[in-house]
Order: structure tokens, then C-alpha cells, then sequence
DNA sequence: TCATGTTGTGCGCTATCCGCACATTGTTAT
DNA sequence: ATAACAATGTGCGGATAGCGCACAACATGA
């Protein structure tokens, strides 16, 4: 373990909620790092073209965006995933997005979006709690079930809002059902005023390996009507990419 | 200057270029870092779960595309330029992008991807040497002339194919074209097979602030039918977004 | 069987990083 | 104006952590 690369990461890390400009003691205060530290770390990272400095605040520049294509290029999954991402949200008139699990969180790897229907920016990147997003559970799902179960242990299930399920109970019997009707609908659980629906992707064998959603905003559609009018276009779009996914 | 991030982030970076899943000793070699210097470096990136095992190779895992997140929400511009360029992508059905200047190279900033065009993967965050690319001519035209010149002198020119610009003269007068054309054409100066045109995005204020490429195979259209077919929809497109971007 | 390449591990040395402290600057509030 | 506060830049002593080498074990293949 080295300690100065993790110190690193963390600050690099620390850009992304919500706080892409930042000083250095608000870097410190993040991290939990050393003040002085938290500096070294910033110039470093200015020094190597990764963060620019403006006289008071750091930002990060484009060249982290070539660490994530290191990842995007080691994968065909989110190029195979892309253009039937963006069909399917030309047709339903709302923002697409594919993601995998990595931990206790999701990770999205594609997104098509159309309008912005969430507080928080999402996109290539973002990270959600699995167990209270509709992908997440439909991730969690296709896991073996005590697997799937010692992830719910490792998480912390933060009520975000009053309707989201955080005892243990409640969601396993979720997943299981999840796991039978073969698609997850979430309603307000991840925040109020968003409603969304997820279904597995599977490869030609079977294997999950991604999930596919779209969010709505619940001015714009019942729990029915996601059921009866976005569902079914999830389902096509997952059946056509099933014979293409190894 | 930390010395144990900045060898981190080497190695980190070292995943890019065509490397996918590398051994301890490939890193080593790759990045000219001892090899237990490497495998320090990977056994910290495994421990925080940026990197995965399998017994003989590394390879980096979603988590890193959390960093270029870090990049994507801090600046509205990649998702401003996406549904434009998907627009673009679909009515001349070729894939288009759009990249900005970070020292010597561009850096893809969006892009959609109609089919495979070149051999080598392009993506957001691919980085290509501005000086033979023509987004990169595009930027470059857009600056002030010796700072222009300063960056050139800073490129390491090598003639790619046997047609690609290298002299800083040829170069100069290129530019200057460019500049006064409003446009740049590049045929087979990056890679042979491959020709590609480029138009300035500008804010409303009228600076640059990134620009907007496509990139066909030879056999598809001649730079005559680049300059007639395509250019003037990258021009309309252009002329979209001027109005939008600060 | 030998050669090659890779991994895991231990170890001594030294450079490096840590965390504190002090001086300085800029901003805000009284 | 002045005081209070927050943030920055810098220096320093000391401990620690990383460096690079070397050796042993293992796999692969000629």
C-alpha cells in the first residue's frame, strides 16, 4: 500500500460530489487530510496537467477524462450499449441510462439524456447506492441470493427519502420479487419526485451483465403508466440487445 | 511534489494506449517504474478498487470513470454539445466529435459514433496531437498566433503517415488558412484511410470554446464532397450552438 | 533440460512525506 | 480602523514509508 497515491486519489476523488472547484483547505476538510498534505497533493496534480489553478481555487482538467477511457477502452460494453441507448430514449422522450455494480454502488457506463429531470448531475461516471436504485436492484437481483445479501450487509441504507426501504427484510423480499417479474420500479425512493424502472440486459448466454433504465418525473407518469407504456419499450430494447452481447 | 502519486497516476495512465490488461512486469516496463515500485502502485489501486485481479493481469475497473465524472460535472459544456452532436451523427451518419485543447493534444470532450472508423478506439477522453488533427488545427487557429507557434515548438511532430504536415512552416501557413477559412480540412495526415473536417464551436461572445469534427473513411467521400456535404452541416450545427453557450 | 519471464518477498538505506508552527494576506464584521 | 477569522506559503525535525536490489519459486516454452 502507498499511502501518497491513496492520499491522492482521495483528493482527485473529492471533485466529484457536488464540488468541482475547490481551495485547498477545502480540499483538507474532504479528505480528512493534513492541510499541508491536501497542498502537496493539489500541486502534484497541477504539475502533471491534471488540475488547473486559478490564484485561489483548484478544478480539474480534461486529462482525467483519459483515465476514464482507459477504462471505456478496455470494454466493448458501453460502445455496444450507446446507440440503442439513445434510440430508446428518442421513442420514450426521457433520459436512458446503463449501469454496473461495483461494490455497494452503481456505476453508469452509457447515458443518453434528454432533459434534466434529477438535482443532481448524472452521467458516465455517477455512482448510486444499489440498494434504492432501480438498477441497483435489478443488479442485486440477478446475484446469488446470500451474495446479493452480504452486499445489503456492507451497505449503509440511508433512508434519502421517507419511502425508501432500508430494512433488511423488506428489501430481500424486494429482490425476490424483482428477481421473479423480471424488472424493478422504484417510486421516490432515491428522491422525491423521480420515479424510475429497470430491467437486466443479458448477454446471448444469459448472464447479466448490465442494467438498463429510464427516470421519470411522477408529474409525468404513474407507477401504471411506467409499467404499461415505458416498460414494454425497455423490454424491446432488452430483447434486441441480448443475441449481440457475448 | 509528491513522488508516490505522481508514479500512481503513471500507472494509472499507463492503462490507456491499446493496454488493457497488464502484468506487474508490463506496467513496469510501460511506465520505466521498478517493477516493485509497480506492483506497489497495483496493489494499491486493487485495495481502494480502482484496478481488479484475476491471478495475472490487472485491469481498471468502473470505479475510475467516477474521476472523469469529476471533470464531466464540473462544466455544462460535454452536455450541452451531446444532443447536437448525436443530431449531427444521425442526419449525415458519421460519426462526429468534439474535443478542446489541453497542452500539446485534444482531448475528446463528446462524441457519437455512428461506425468504426479508424483502428484505434476514440471515446471521450482520447487524446490525439493537435498538430495533425483537424480539431486540433481548428483550436490552434483559434489562438493567439505565437502562442500557437509556442505550442507547436512544445509537439513532438512526428509524420504519422507520409502526407502528415511536420514542418513548423508548412504548419504556420496551414494555420493561417485555417483561420481565415474557417474551417480545417485534414486528409490522411493521421492515419492513412482517413479523412476528417473540423469547424470552431464559439460562444455567443464569439470565443472559441471547443470544436466539432467528423471523420470518414476515403473511400466514403473525397475532400471535394467533404468540403460540399459535409462541411456546411457541421457549419449549420455551428451556428445552433453559437447562440446557447456562454 | 535449459532458458526466459514473471511473481512474491525480504531488507537496508535514504529520501520523502508528515504534521506542526509561524508569518502573511485577504475578507468580513463590528 | 481594527479585530477576528480563514486561508495560504513555507520551513523544519523526525519518523516512516517507499525505493531498488537480490534471491527464491513458479510457469512457459524452445
Amino acid at each position: 500500500m502507498m499511502g501518497g497515491f491513496a492520499k491522492g486519489l482521495a483528493v482527485l476523488s473529492c471533485f466529484g460530489q457536488g464540488h468541482e472547484r475547490l481551495t485547498i483547505a477545502g480540499v483538507a476538510k474532504l479528505t480528512g487530510l493534513d492541510r499541508a498534505t491536501a497542498r502537496r497533493c493539489l500541486i502534484t496534480l497541477e504539475r502533471l496537467g491534471f488540475a488547473s489553478f486559478d490564484g485561489r481555487c483548484y478544478a480539474l482538467t480534461a486529462r482525467v477524462l483519459s483515465l476514464g477511457h482507459a477504462y471505456l477502452a478496455s470494454t466493448p460494453l458501453p460502445e455496444q450499449l450507446q446507440p440503442f441507448l439513445d434510440r430508446l430514449a428518442g421513442a420514450i422522450q426521457e433520459s436512458c441510462s446503463c449501469s454496473i455494480l461495483d461494490g455497494t454502488d452503481i456505476v453508469y457506463i452509457a447515458r443518453s439524456a434528454q432533459r434534466r429531470v434529477m438535482s443532481i448531475s448524472l452521467g458516465v461516471g455517477s455512482r448510486l447506492p444499489a440498494y434504492c436504485a432501480s438498477m441497483g436492484r435489478v443488479l442485486l437481483a440477478a446475484m446469488d441470493e446470500d451474495e446479493a445479501c452480504g452486499l445489503l450487509d456492507r451497505s449503509t441504507c440511508t433512508p434519502l427519502t421517507p419511502k425508501t426501504l432500508v430494512t433488511r427484510d423488506a428489501l430481500r423480499t424486494e429482490l425476490a420479487r424483482v428477481r421473479h417479474q423480471g424488472y424493478c420500479i422504484v417510486d421516490e425512493e432515491l428522491e422525491i419526485g423521480l420515479r424510475s424502472v429497470a430491467v437486466p440486459i443479458r448477454s446471448r448466454s444469459g448472464r447479466v451483465v448490465a442494467a438498463l433504465n429510464t427516470g421519470v418525473q411522477t408529474s409525468r407518469a404513474s407507477v401504471a403508466q411506467l409499467r404499461t407504456e415505458l416498460l414494454p419499450k425497455l423490454l424491446e430494447t432488452q430483447g434486441q440487445l441480448a443475441p449481440l452481447i457475448v
